[in-house]
DNA sequence: GAATTGACGTTCT
DNA sequence: AAGAACGCCAATT
């Protein structure tokens, strides 16, 4: 540590909201931020997460606000979150998440 | 210590 | 309606 323990920052509660998402549900970066308080930018969000991978966190399942699997690439290989969403019954078309809105889930929802 | 970048989203032009 | 710029906080170089 030593700089910024993150015990106390906002992208800790990121991994909070990420892992409250209920299996066979994604959520975007927005709508976390926006939860938070005032969207205080959805980039710290993926930043968050980002830090995430390697955690209990299922990073796999926040996407864009579109369902589009901007962050693919940052996870192991290329299509490792794309099979991890399929593997929950998400249909792809490329990156690009179909039924979004079906599957789509806010932290206030549950 | 300062400048740049980063898994986005909103707002202005 | 489409494109460009800005904002936000933290981490990395």
């Amino acid at each position: 540590m030593t700089k910024t323990d993150p015990s106390d920052s906002f992208f800790v509660r990121c991994y909070a909201v990420s892992q409250r998402i209920p299996y066979g549900k994604v959520t975007s970066y927005g709508a976390i931020a926006k939860y938070l308080g005032a969207a205080r930018s959805a980039r710290m969000v993926g930043w968050a997460i980002n830090k995430s991978l390697g955690k209990n966190v299922p990073a796999h399942r926040v996407v864009n606000k579109i369902g589009l699997l901007t962050g693919k690439h940052h996870f192991d290989g290329s299509n490792l979150m794309k099979q991890l969403l399929e593997n929950e019954g998400h249909k792809f078309n490329g990156d690009q998440l179909l039924n979004f809105n079906e599957v789509f889930w806010t932290p206030t929802d549950t």
